[in-house]
Order: structure tokens, then C-alpha cells, then sequence
DNA sequence: GTAAGATAGTCAACGTGGTTGACCAAATAG
DNA sequence: CTATTTGGTCAACCACGTTGACTATCTTAC
């Protein structure tokens, strides 16, 4: 209703409400298999955190926010069980921030579920049309943009 | 680096990269044209608000948030000079909210850069894989998505 | 015509996800 | 050994959202 059918407008609408089907859908899956309260961000900070772990000071570089924005991030993560945070045994400053088991089992669920997805799109839309979509997008999207998981860059 | 080839996540993450970089260049010519305190969310708000302006309550329903956050989100447009609030002289509750001029500039500009920032895209990609790219996503994404301009839906 | 209910706007408190600036402790370079 | 860099934290602030409570006004029903 609010909406534009002008043309300028239909594109990147189109790409925020794409993308926005998928992580709506994600979370009401996720929220059935026990991660109700994983929120859309997390995921990009799970992934960001990885298999290795890593420190707030890091983690911030990775998601282009502050040291301090990642650091009340992993505050939360830590609060809902998603984290830890330990102490680095050869640096006394750094706190090593890693994914607990519950942080991995989202974090590997979240990706089952994405596959999920892009297999009903595929479905309705044929595997080769989700193919070309990303490889255009691939191809119109900086690197550094891509490469970016930023959760806040929207509002900030 | 933080990020993934990991198979699941790069739809998602295309889309999202596809969106932010739209709107990164959008905003980089907005602030070239004298609009540098417009941000993503507002374009959009502009956009509900549209030429023959609306209530608060009524912005928030179109957006899909409260009318004290559509209140506060006009508060915030009124103080940049992009919106009004003119009492309504039927009803004595409303006050109607109404672009200035300023703000009619501000969305017409979007709506043209949009057109450009398409055509360059084209320019790369083709005309007709743009097309294409408009077409299956439109498809893939309910209508209530597509008609929603909802910002703040990300960190909600 | 008045009592009851719905609607518009606002205020306050709060949560989340960001920002700067200041600061301390620990590591590293000269 | 001193000077600098780096990692983490604290505090204050901003943008954007939430709920709950409240007032003023309009509408409906009796």
C-alpha cells in the first residue's frame, strides 16, 4: 500500500524483501528446533565468531562495527548461552570469545535450514534461476560488501 | 574472512550485500546532492508518508510498527526539515502529517538515483538479467514482504 | 443528550544495537 | 627501561523499536 510501484523503487525493495522472506522463515524454523530466541543478527556473529573463536577487538573488525559494539554484542551471546568468553593463557589482556555447544548447534542449524530454503526456491523457481540470482549478485556486489556480515549497518 | 562460502548462507548474504550496496551508492549521491542526513530507514518513511500525507497512527500500521515509534521516527523527519505536522480541521486528535518540500525533493532524488543506480547495474549485467532478477524475486516473495517498508525490522 | 467505547497522540520506561571518548593493564619496540 | 600500541571496559549518548498508561476527542447507542 505504502508501496511503489515506481520503478526506481522495486529493485532494491525487492532485494531487502527477498532477503527478508529468508530470515523470517529461517527464524520461525529455528524457533521450532529450540533457538526461539537466536535473533536475526546472531547468526552473522556466529559465523563471524567461527570454529576458532576469537576476541571482541577482532570480532568487531570483522563485523565493521567498534570493539566496544562487539564486545555488548558478545554480552548478549554470552547471556543467552551462545558464547564464552576465556582467558588467553599467553595474553593476559585478550579474552577469547567461543562458541559454546549450544552456539554451534545453532549455528550449524542455521545453515541446514538456509540450504532448506534455497532448495524451495529452487523448487519453485529452478535451480538454475537461483544459480543466475547469485551469480549476478555476485558479480554486481563488491567483495568488501559481500565479505561484510554487519547486522546494524541498516540503522547505524 | 568472517564470511562463507559456506553453501547456505550466500543467498541470504547476496541479498543482503545486493541490498546494502543499492543503498550505500544511493546515499553517497543523496549527500553529493545536498541530502547527506537522509538515512536508509527514511527513504522509505517518505515513501508511506507519500504526496497526500497520513497520521502517525496510520504511518505506523503502512510500516509495521507502533504509532509511538512512527511518532517518534516523524519527530526525528520534522527536525531535518523533510516533514510537517499540520493539525487536522475536521478531527481535533489528528494531526496530519505532510511532506515539506524538502522532503518531496529528498524522495524525488531517491526515486531518481534509484533509476540510475538500475541502469547501471544493467549496464553490467544486462537489461534483461536485472529484469530477470526483479521477476523471480517477485515471485519468491509474499506481497505483505514486498509491500512493506518496514526499516527497523532487522533488529527488532 | 448523555454515557460508553473507540481512536489519535503523547509520555515514560525499557531493550537492542550502534557511536565516541576516556581509561587501565598488559604486551611490545626503541 | 621507557614509550607506544593493543585489548577490554566504563560511561554517556543516539536511533529505532517495544509496552503500558494516560488525555483528549470523536462516534455510537440508548
Amino acid at each position: 500500500m505504502a508501496t511503489p510501484d515506481r520503478p526506481g523503487f522495486a529493485l532494491p525493495l525487492l532485494l531487502l524483501a527477498g532477503f527478508r522472506t529468508l530470515i523470517d522463515d529461517l527464524h520461525a524454523e529455528l524457533a521450532r528446533q529450540g533457538h526461539a530466541e537466536l535473533r536475526p543478527a546472531h547468526g552473522f556473529v556466529l559465523q563471524a565468531v567461527g570454529p576458532a573463536g576469537t576476541t571482541a577487538s577482532d570480532l568487531g573488525q570483522r563485523l565493521g562495527v567498534s570493539k566496544q559494539a562487539a564486545g555488548k554484542t558478545v554480552d548478549r551471546l554470552v547471556a543467552l548461552g551462545y558464547l564464552e568468553r576465556v582467558d588467553d593463557p599467553v595474553d593476559a589482556r585478550r579474552k577469547l570469545v567461543r562458541m559454546t555447544a549450544r552456539g554451534h548447534d545453532g549455528l550449524r542449524r542455521s545453515a541446514i535450514v538456509f540450504d532448506e530454503l534455497r532448495d524451495s526456491w529452487a523448487a519453485t523457481l529452478g535451480a538454475d534461476r537461483v544459480a543466475a540470482i547469485e551469480d549476478d549478485l555476485r558479480r554486481m556486489v563488491p567483495a568488501d560488501v559481500f565479505h561484510l556480515d554487519v547486522p546494524g549497518w541498516f540503522g547505524g
